[in-house]
DNA sequence: GCATTTCATTGATCTGGGTCAATGTGCGAC
DNA sequence: GTCGCACATTGACCCAGATCAATGAAATGC
């Protein structure tokens, strides 16, 4: 039994940090502005926004802007927990790993996605880029003395660890009880819902291979492959390209992903 | 394809409120103590503890103790949330239902689980009491004027969001690609070590039905009996009866959970 | 006691989706 | 261009676990 849906690419690739507030000098300039967080076009989408713009020079103080390629890995399940992440452009998957190899993936991460809430000492989950990511890392400390002196944002974080239990749940019942076309059905409503930009659009962009989905909806390859290729026989979606679905039916898909 | 294996009973059946400091009268006595909180068995395990001793007729305040039997559902998924729950005895499931009736138990809760952390303006799943419940229940209103006034309560709840997201993330690594016989194997373990009272231990409660039991791990009953009766079979457990299991050989369950 | 109900176990058979294998289909390098 | 590589698609076949169907085993009622 052979599962593993991940190219043999370097595991656990560390990634270089580029601090930009240390780097940046007294002027602002266009690249790199003094206060990252103030231009941050990820704010309305983040948790950060909590605090308010008068407090914004001490968030910037506890953050770097960090940039990882995709394919690299950020967050490697099992290695000590010593930050935690904001993701701000790009996306990412997130996943457990078995000791053959056999991979879940527990979520996709885009903009405005806060990571790293486990309580242990170590990430439950590893974390690799998709698209570019450009994300805010936050060391462990200087997070807790945030949440200390800015309890909004300790809400926000419960706020944000409620919605994430309740489609953990939702997806534990796709997992356990749907059919692999409810669960591709699903997969592509969800998408079109959790676009970083707004209302559902009829055009979702899928950046993940078929693999990525297939470990997230416990497929295979071939079989996401397969039911793409129904539904779109079924006049229900269109595959312009790979890396896009349009949803011509929405009402049907709808039914689809139910009984 | 039928999976119902949900009886027929009462669904959203709803349940009488016993409130115990109203009802208790000035001199404490044996059975309706003047504090509920102050004399809790289950402080110990609660997210209350966040709560001073010296607050205590605060937090009683803000609660009611109340009885659920077994059978019985205490929230229905879909219906305005309007309280909070915390458990104090017993045992509940957590489940979600399709239209057609599939079931997906998403967790077990025993004394000391906090309920109905969801944003949303309903609740996202429903609970029905497997042994007797006792639980305390928070009104909407008022576990926010605690939250503001303790802001330690808020930290243990985000603590206890983040240990539940973690585990929410390992059942789906088992829902998604573990065998029949690994997420058995898996769940007895986890059953040990999630036991109320302490450390693992080799004498395993199992409350629940087989038909829970089923839905919670994404198989049939059929299977999960079958692959119980193997594990008893290879000498690696013993059934004394329907409800409690004995780990004989801890460690080939172990593996067994694993590839 | 016996009848009834509920739940668990066991066996026989079926099937959705996994496995194995071959065939597209870009796309970047040269 | 065309070679090579990485993915995606498609087809043939198979098997783990679902379904269907009895049969046990406790618990409850009368």
């Amino acid at each position: 039994m052979i599962w593993v849906n991940v190219r043999p690419a370097l595991p656990g690739l560390r990634v270089g940090v580029q601090n930009r507030v240390s780097m940046t000098s007294a002027e602002p300039s266009r690249q790199a502005p003094a206060d990252p967080c103030a231009d941050c076009d990820a704010r309305g989408e983040s948790v950060c926004n909590a605090i308010g713009d008068e407090f914004l020079p001490r968030l910037a103080e506890a953050t770097q802007v960090t940039h990882i390629e995709p394919g690299q890995c950020f967050i490697t399940e099992g290695e000590k927990a010593d930050a935690f992440f904001n993701i701000t452009a790009g996306s990412a998957k997130l996943y457990k790993l078995m000791a053959d190899g056999r991979r879940q993936i527990t979520g996709f991460a885009v903009r405005g996605h806060f990571l790293g809430l486990a309580v242990s000492a170590t990430y439950a989950f590893s974390a690799e880029a998709i698209e570019p990511v450009r994300l805010c890392r936050f060391p462990r400390a200087k997070l807790f003395r945030l949440l200390a002196d800015f309890p909004a944002l300790e809400r926000r974080l419960l706020e944000r660890a409620a919605t994430e239990l309740v489609a953990a749940q939702e997806q534990m019942l796709l997992l356990g009880r749907k059919t692999a076309r409810e669960r591709v059905a699903s997969f592509l409503r969800a998408q079109a819902l959790a676009a970083p930009c707004g209302r559902p659009r009829a055009m979702v962009a899928l950046p993940m291979r078929r693999g990525d989905i297939a470990d997230y909806l416990g497929l295979t390859i071939e079989t996401v492959s397969r039911t793409l290729t129904r539904l779109r026989a079924e006049g229900i979606i269109e595959i312009p390209d790979q890396t896009r679905v349009l949803l011509r039916d929405p009402a049907r898909l709808a039914r689809a992903a139910e009984g």
